[in-house]
DNA sequence: ATTATCTATAGATCTATAGATAATGC
DNA sequence: ATTATCTATAGATCTATAGATAATGC
């Protein structure tokens, strides 16, 4: 019996090369930067493969679709923000909204993250778009985190008079999302973390 | 002597024929739904001649090039917005709430208004996006007027206590435009006029 | 005669695939 | 031997222009 440890109809393969995870990470990182500068539509395999020096072609080897590498990215941005650091789902009354501060400041500093999700959502609007689903879900979650947070700000009595969580939840994420928008058109007019930071005591009892 | 009564270095032209407004406007129409529903990038001049039964070329005849044609319709959009019917600038300390909950009703009523500004103010932040220059001014413009509305507010003490007129223009305005691009990713979760009435309400001391 | 429109096409993209060559790892 | 990378190119865009034909208006 000529018994194989593997199953017959399982071709063997032998997997990936060494610094194949460092090559897929390059290119993850420079589609980031691409596609916040430019939008998905606009935003080419050709600038991203010469952003680190390599053909358009071999972005396609590692990810076999422009709109699989977009998914790719942004799993991949999404896994790495709630990668150790807080995250919205892990603030507690207590903490919940000078936690969304925290978060907003640390976004600030990395350069390229508000546009990248200022631009694809709104463009995920659009016909045909490969986005729309996640971000769909991403409104969805941000939001529904957001209401539990100010849910147990209001179980605590931590919210401003005939504001209740839903509202609050809607209306900060509005806000945060449109000033973002309004900073990236005219960065001298608008301060992000000012704005949050009114719009969080207005709507709480709590110093901020 | 055969002086003739025009200038001799001017050339003698005939101007457009009766129709051809009646033409730049059906492109301008088309033009913005394809715009408002795919971006400036994504939309092509083919979508938008097809819409109307007409070749991209002739598109091109009327406005010289893409550019000039999204300049075109951005500006006539403008024009008809402030024609005839109360805008930003005209509602005083007295209507200036309700006024803008009308103009926000008002829009919602207008399918692929609200697409159009969310989307292209956030493409117009892209580079080398022909819009830029227009949505700055026009992000510059509205703040100015919301500020000139929620100060006359403010000198008849109507304004939420620790709230002056800058923040309540630029608070309003981001929630405004964040709200819109929340109902284009999800309608049935959020609503503009509602999220806005909720912030009117709690920035003013007015029944809106 | 001038303007409007269409046909045809140039020229510049862009994504994706086929297949050759180079690098890696058993 | 398999994976990674590149070259070359197909095929599908797209904007813009040149020039022919049709419609309009003096």
């Amino acid at each position: 019996m000529t018994g194989s440890p593997t199953p017959p109809d399982a071709p063997r393969k032998r997997g990936p090369y060494r610094k194949t995870d460092a090559r897929r990470r390059e290119i993850l990182d420079a589609a980031f930067e691409v596609f916040a500068a430019a939008g998905f539509r606009a935003g080419s395999l050709k600038d991203i493969a010469a952003r680190i020096g390599i053909d358009p072609s071999t972005i396609l080897h590692h990810f076999g679709s422009k709109e699989a590498l977009l998914r790719a990215m942004l799993d991949d941005k999404q896994a790495r923000d709630s990668d150790g650091k807080p995250d919205l789902e892990s603030l507690d009354a207590a903490s919940f909204p000078g936690g969304l501060l925290e978060l907003a400041k640390r976004n600030d500093r990395v350069p390229g993250l508000i546009s990248l999700y200022a631009v694809l959502s709104a463009e995920s609007t659009t016909v045909d778009h490969p986005g729309a689903d996640y971000f769909r879900e991403r409104a969805e979650r941000t939001r529904s985190a957001f209401r539990q947070g100010f849910q147990s700000m209001a179980d605590e009595g931590l919210l401003a008079a005939g504001v209740d969580a839903e509202d609050a939840a809607t209306s900060t994420f509005a806000l945060w999302d449109g000033i973002q928008i309004h900073w990236l058109i005219d960065p001298a007019s608008v301060s992000v973390t000012d704005a949050l930071r009114r719009h969080l005591r207005l709507i709480t009892t709590v110093e901020i």
